[in-house]
DNA sequence: ACAAACTAACTATCGATATAGTGAGATGGC
DNA sequence: GCCATCTCACTATATCGATAGTTAGTTTGT
């Protein structure tokens, strides 16, 4: 259910077509909520269905149209009604503390090739979230900047200041998953080079 | 494609019944992978088609039976593979962070309410995890118990340092939701008391 | 002029996961 | 003796999500 509200979100910025949120998805959106395209075009029908989106068929070259997807009232009040109730707690399904309770069962050399692979990953990402980060920061992200000149200032600074906080609970999360890592290394040393 | 391999690292500590599973799901394992029985008993089902588990009818009371499941050869073989072979990387998909960036939607109260279920959730998951670890510790966990009755001293002591490790860095995980919750609390307190 | 790359909007298929049940035998407390 | 609760093994239904396509028009570089 929470796409409907990541589409929501992304669209309270500035209209779009499934192809721009598409895109969106595979970029910094993907950082706060995965989603492909499988997903993304059924769940606009959905929620075009719905009444919480409209959609205004665009002209695009000389024969194309495209479709431009807006976010009615009742797809803001139901954000809304979201936004104000809980959420469901979440369930743990992470494969890496799965497999790292049982890496006995591994070789050592091939637990610090898995342990390299995360770290490659998480660094990645790591840098990817304090690039995002700093472009809202400034005001440069550009979903952000088209969602601010909408808004007052004082809109506008909570806009940012929520959206900076977030990002800093995911970089504290990557930041955590890379110092868990780092003990990883520590331990397999510890245990097989000793 | 995880949850098999769950399902065998819990059944090489001891045989279990499907039934012994789902309770052990829904308590300790539930802190590395969460299953409901819909996905436990058809699971066991295909596993034993593939020939990576057998099953043994035991007598329970009177007139019942039990179906026991014990890890073939073939299972081992493909969990041992399995912990050789690289994770793909994890997909994000958190709404607490989709609703963080988005706060300002919702009133002060509600978030400030939500941020308070969310604390109480990880601090109930910390203080969960920081039992299992200590049962991890003096080997009093039971399914940990079993499986180390089988090994040498060299080995229990792998098996028990790598489940403490998964375990610390659940640990970590569940220190950090709760210091970015922290931070949410100081955060709306400045953004909207002052 | 033409090919490569991009924009646009999907669909088909399959396995994973959630929610919510069913029904029969077993056991313990009073 | 019987009732509540536990053990056991499922099933039904629906949606979520991953992977991998398809079809068609547009823009850009050479």
């Amino acid at each position: 259910m929470s796409l409907r509200y990541a589409l929501i979100a992304l669209l309270t910025g500035r209209p779009m077509t499934g192809y721009d949120i598409s895109k969106s998805f595979s970029r910094s959106v993907a950082h706060v909520w995965h989603a492909p395209d499988s997903q993304i075009y059924p769940e606009l029908n959905r929620m075009e269905r719905d009444g919480l989106l409209t959609s205004v068929e665009v002209p695009w070259g000389k024969k194309g149209t495209k479709k431009e997807y807006h976010v009615t009232d009742a797809g803001l009040a139901d954000f809304r009604e979201w936004m104000g109730s809980p959420l469901a707690p979440q369930r743990q399904r992470d494969p890496a503390y799965l497999k790292a309770a049982y890496f006995d069962f591994a070789e050592p050399a091939s637990v610090r090739e898995q342990l390299r692979q995360q770290q490659a990953y998480w660094e990645e990402q790591l840098s990817l979230l304090e690039g995002t980060r700093a472009a809202l920061v400034d005001r440069t992200h550009p979903t952000l900047a088209a969602r601010l000149s909408k808004l007052t200032g004082r809109e506008a600074e909570l806009a940012v200041r929520y959206k900076v906080y977030a990002y800093d609970g995911l970089i504290a999360r990557a930041r955590t998953e890379l110092a868990w890592i780092a003990d990883g290394f520590a331990l397999v040393d510890e245990l097989h080079d000793s």
